[in-house]
DNA sequence: AATGAATGAGGTTTCATTCAT
DNA sequence: GATGAATGAAACCTCATTCAT
């Protein structure tokens, strides 16, 4: 555990100005949580950081936000209907299921792009394996898994089902699992745009994925057996 | 955190056999750990755990170990000298990329599936974000990233080159992402078999990496078999 | 201490009316305090409940009645009051010690019967163990302790005092300890009328006590009708 | 809740001898614990408490006894298990409903004075409503209530029962209360011996019980109804 | 007359780690 | 070579109480 932690305690960084209306308060220490969050993980901020960095004492946060997990649902929750409101939106006016795909992972990136942040929240890797913020996490990333397995992998050709249910989930699985690392990866360096990540795996994945979904046709095209 | 904590405290199933030659203690403490962590996780396992389980007290631990991180790094390495082993043997006799792809993520999974204690331990999720193991574990999925792009990405055609260091990198992060995910799921529910999986995960992602090897044309091109 | 605490966080049931007079105001203040107490004892009510039952906010309670002791205190006060004086009443008219312990206890049990929860707060077994609350409650038990004992117990006979003061009031203590606990038996499940229970209670203990204040004779008494 | 707690923090009486062996210093904490609680309640001591006044620090506490409940737990059951033994050895060799009532009120009390702490601990008013002490004090007292039920006044004659199960069990209660009342009483003064309370307390209750399980009769009496 | 905002101080519990034998 | 005993440091959370408006 000790290793999660920076000792740095960021020593109110912030005017301690006091007896702010409490709207005023519950933003500012939203956006101070989130920052703190976002750069450290959920095991690495002690509600003790949260508190200095906002300059207020623990009982007020407890006060507007009930406790830890409470407090990181709070960060996270806007960030999280942000992600799948934006995915969603990209992906509905399209009509098939390569135009889906390409969409949806365009807005992914660029969601990460637009707000780094907001995505190390979502996609923290310390938080508690249980408990109130492990359950809406999971909700959330099923919540695109199944996105991406709905709206990109299940529009099947009339010519047939080539996949079962399982299938299906463990490549959406797979498509999150490459997206997520892939922005990871991104944000260690950002060495390419973001958008160019976005396409390279979306030209990675789409051509196997069509090859699969049209059950293998195209008058020029001799696809083998899939699988 | 303290929702990692399963409170079953293994009460010592092994005999507390004493005085044991010193590599004989090691052995058997690596064993008791890697099951622990393996089920449990980093976070999840405490000092005392891994004492009780062996039979043994935290300061024989520590006299072996040096602490908590390199009894995690302890029992990390051998699964991930094993598993980049594995890889490379299986990319070795390979010729083309293609074929690299595709045994490099057999073998992945088979890994997977012969020793899945040995892949939990590798991809933890609760692991502490920086110090020793942090670094280690980097190092690692870097070796294999790396495994991965020089192996089956930039064995590039004489036609040249069409992809440059980085977007190399992306997408070997990308595709282990993409197998780690697809590996979690499958843990998950051993919903098909794991060669399944690896073909399914192979079949996905190969013709895209093969036009772009190529050199990215595509209205002329003929594709092959697929896989 | 936690265990005594139902989050259950009364949300204000009344409409939150401003500017009332204080007389007014305190009044309500006193009933909802009082539910509270009464429902879940001193330690379990926190300022911030009875401040939410109310619909006020916790200043007006601290000046209005300077602290939680205070407040508990004012919560009890009637209570006690109105138990002694319904005690004394009872006595009061009756002429013999044996009709003055059957009033008393028949009035004990009348007044829990009428009002359970001004009973509760006036016997909290969560109360602290000392400071002004301890303190008031002690007297108020020790005023009903000695009204046992002078009512009922030192009319003697004149055949002359057969107790010395510290039997008398030992003896009060433990009769007053049966009321109490039979009460407290009786708020569990009601299983018999709260009459009937105060009539169990005298029945027993009035032999006794007829015996000993006339003088303790036993071989050659006649006893008449009990109760 | 402050008020319960005198902040006179022992400061450590005993000299620090370190390094007990585990035995010594269980035995060491429970006295000093079963002390501060006897002397302040089970809210009234900290862990901190107990740990100053051992003379080592909480974790060791927490590793001995797992937490508060459980070392009072560990406090108490000893405690208990005494005085039911001592009373049901000393009801045991009774034949008479009367006899096992005078036997019983004698050990109690006997046993109050023989160990006041050791009472004190089992009679503690401050203890938490729920939870492990709770239901572990609750089901000490029902077996003590039952004691005083089953051999007292259940032992029926057999010209017939004049009560029923609930009567029975307010009556237990009852008398219970009222020993437990001039338990308490006895300790703020002890002014009179601790024998002459039982006796007290026997001689008070025993003819009223005697009228009620004999139905009325015995040559020389003239019992009017019962209730 | 009343409020919203804020806090000091403490409570229980946990865990990696080290002394002293 | 190995142990039993012990701890420093912190984490989360709560509550009576007061300040500033």
């Amino acid at each position: 555990m000790t290793s999660l932690r920076h000792r740095r305690r960021h020593t109110s960084s912030l005017p301690r100005r006091s007896r702010l209306p409490r709207a005023e308060r519950e933003r500012q220490t939203l956006e101070a949580a989130h920052a703190l969050f976002a750069e450290r993980g959920y095991a690495g901020v002690t509600m003790d950081d949260v508190a200095d960095a906002v300059g207020v004492t623990k009982p007020l946060l407890y006060k507007y936000f009930g406790n830890k997990e409470r407090l990181y649902l709070a960060c996270m929750e806007p960030a999280g209907k942000l992600l799948t409101r934006t995915v969603v939106d990209a992906i509905a006016p399209t009509t098939t299921p390569a135009d889906a795909l390409r969409a949806g992972l365009l807005a992914f990136f660029e969601f990460l792009d637009t707000d780094r942040d907001a995505w190390r929240v979502l996609f923290d890797e310390t938080l508690p394996v249980s408990g109130e913020v492990a359950q809406r996490v999971a909700e959330y990333r099923d919540r695109i898994t199944e996105l991406v397995a709905t709206a990109v992998l299940s529009q099947l050709p009339p010519s047939g089902r080539v996949m079962d249910r399982s299938e299906v989930e463990a490549l959406s699985a797979a498509v999150l699992g490459a997206a997520e690392a892939l922005g990871r990866w991104w944000l260690r360096g950002e060495a390419i745009s973001a958008r160019k990540a976005a396409e390279l795996l979306i030209s990675t994945v789409e051509p196997g994925l069509r090859l699969r979904t049209r059950g293998g046709r195209s008058s020029d095209e001799t696809p083998g057996k899939v699988i």
